[in-house]
DNA sequence: CTAGGACCTGGAGCGCACTCCAAGTCAAAG
DNA sequence: CTTTGACTTGGAGTGCGCTCCAGGTCCTAG
């Protein structure tokens, strides 16, 4: 893997590192935001087609994507959202909201809080059907060591 | 709705009461087994077909099937296992198992316990990530009411 | 005798969330 | 100048778990 796209290679590599150049300070290649949140460049490139980049990820000038810190914390958030089962619908309304700037943030607050109430409600519907599983093993426990 | 089929018409109605003939003492329709356990007439055909119900269930001689008391059982652990998000694939050879009769009951176990085990650790994966979303929920409610 | 309704079958279609492909660009290294 | 390799794009393909469709059977009611 090379390190950094060449015309900005010099930022390319100390992610976040302050100490290097203006234009491309901390950014990161899409293979390192790839590395960093844990999702595919595949998916990095979906997720940003389908709106939930709020805007589209910054660009070097060879058309290569160049990550932020701050989209790399969006990009975290964003599959805090998914392996809690949040819809990618969802997400992309949550994250035009977000890209529409002040003023809105009851909204966000209202989809957040709403989508908190289903997880909990999930969660536990998931614990009860377990217990009724746990019940099963505990039978097959007592029919083996009989 | 018409209420159980024809040619077995005396036992279609009254679940499981003892009282009825013998031949399909207790049965029920696909309707009614889909009432039953909360799963459409579609799915509990799909199941079937992709060899979920250990035998075929049985059918009257009309061909249409009649779900068993414990059809209906088994049938609802299974929506238990999916609830918990086992897949498919995983509870058919539970189901493979099951009706290979005793013997695997070891292999039972274990594959239950394994299942448990993954449910546990994806339970704990969410709320993880739900409390990181509950963190931005108290950043918007204080934003909002400041 | 006809019509209606629940059911049957094999197979097609759907929504979701990716995942992969083909063809092309770009910049540094050999 | 060519090669290399990480990237770009639009679009096609995949796996999962259903969900639906067309054409047919069967039995009761009118």
């Amino acid at each position: 893997m090379e390190l950094g796209d060449p015309v900005l290679a010099a930022c390319g590599e100390p992610a976040f590192d302050p100490l290097v150049g203006e234009d491309c300070a901390g950014t990161l290649t899409i293979a390192e935001a790839a590395a960093a949140t844990g999702v595919s460049t595949h998916t990095l490139r979906y997720y940003e087609r389908v709106g939930l980049m709020r805007d589209p990820v910054a660009r070097a000038t060879s058309q290569h994507r160049r990550y932020s810190a701050d989209d790399i914390r969006w990009v975290t958030f964003l599959t805090r959202l998914r392996m809690t089962g949040m819809p990618i619908r969802e997400m992309a309304r949550y994250a035009r909201l977000a890209s529409a700037g002040e003023g809105n943030e009851a909204d966000r607050l209202a989809l957040l809080t709403e989508h908190r109430r289903r997880v909990l409600e999930r969660l536990d519907e998931v614990q009860r059907n377990l217990a009724a599983i746990d019940k099963k093993i505990a039978v097959y426990q007592e029919r083996i060591d009989r």
